[in-house]
DNA sequence: AGTTTTGTTCAATATTTCTTGAACATTCTG
DNA sequence: CAGAATGTTCAAGAAATATTGAACAAAACT
């Protein structure tokens, strides 16, 4: 895909605000136009990282850019920093940041006389955990009353296997009573780190 | 897809030497060709049951479906079986089923004097909950230390960010601690029910 | 050995999911 | 308020994944 460099409309450096703490954006004193914000070795090899951890859970390649993006930059970057350091689309950079909002894996910063949102990574391993549990496990569990009634409900009593299939019924209430049992368990684990 | 019925070559009943406990399956006595396996309502349920929580980890429908009869069928069921109540091609099924043996999540049983493998389905959470982290979670765990030192080199030192971006290995490092400290809890309190 | 049964593999196709880019909405600035 | 900056949404296209079906391999019978 784009094998030809897209003018790309110029695309100034823009504000650069991104306060922080380094003044030197990794060594790339690149004016305007040409190469860019360029990534360094440990960013390049943290986004790698971190693109292959997200792929773990199934989730999109774009997701573990961003974080190992915001993981591997001191200073909190904009969506358009993002955009122009991972070369993805404004589409792609905004709904993945929605996602990592929403799960609490990122965090906005406020830096004064600066209209963009800029982010940082969360890293805190509680956060994080508790996060993804809570937006990705507990709405299935949430419904496991509802599911396990239906089933109880499809069993018609008297058939020869009615008696195994409540046997089957109990056990998968006790799946839902490990899980219940496991997840608090998990995220206490988790502040500890 | 797939509006017209195909004629599918009249695919005789075959064996249906099953030999398990339940002789009259499902109460369905359907003849030769038209109608064949229906499912009942606990079976139905089920597999719609299973088909979520497989979706849940992004594992495709026909593992879910499979499973899912397995689990809500008392008589140990063969490819054949399986092909013929769900429907689905004799390439899911064969892939379906050999995901679900290496998991661990599927047993064959032995019955006398029949040629087709059969299975029932592997209920015991501990079991289970082994199987897929050894074969979807060790995997990435596994490769950790490599990845941990492919990002310590990656920093160069002496950069006024390599500090920054020492606290950011130590961070991983942490992660990959507690991946090893709850394991083993999840396994043990698997065990449990 | 030849035939049938059983199960696997894989190229083609169907389906789902992700990404892009441009239009739109919203908020800020002057 | 007009214009600019910022961010979101979504239809279309691209890429990834799952499913099918038929050819193939292996094993079991005669």
């Amino acid at each position: 895909m784009e094998t030809t460099v897209k003018p790309k409309k110029l695309a100034r450096t823009s504000a650069r605000a991104t306060g922080g703490s380094l003044s030197s954006n990794g060594g790339n004193g690149s004016r305007d136009g040409a190469s860019r914000q360029a990534l360094d070795s440990f960013q390049l090899q943290a986004i790698s990282f971190f693109v292959h951890a997200f792929a773990a859970l199934s989730l999109p390649r774009s997701i573990g850019e961003i974080y190992g993006l915001l993981f591997s930059t001191e200073e909190a970057l904009s969506l358009d920093d993002i955009i122009e350091r991972l070369r993805i689309s404004k589409g792609s950079a905004s709904e993945g940041l929605r996602w990592l909002r929403s799960l609490g894996a990122v965090n906005p910063v406020y830096l004064p006389g600066v209209r963009k949102e800029h982010f940082t990574a969360e890293t805190s391993l509680r956060k994080l955990a508790t996060g993804y549990l809570r937006d990705r496990i507990n709405p299935h569990l949430e419904n496991g009353p509802e599911r396990l009634r239906l089933l109880q409900e499809s069993i018609v009593e008297g058939m020869p296997q009615s008696s195994f299939q409540k046997s089957r019924i109990g056990q998968v209430a006790g799946w839902y009573k490990f899980m219940g049992k496991i997840l608090p368990l998990v995220k206490a684990l988790a502040g500890k780190f």
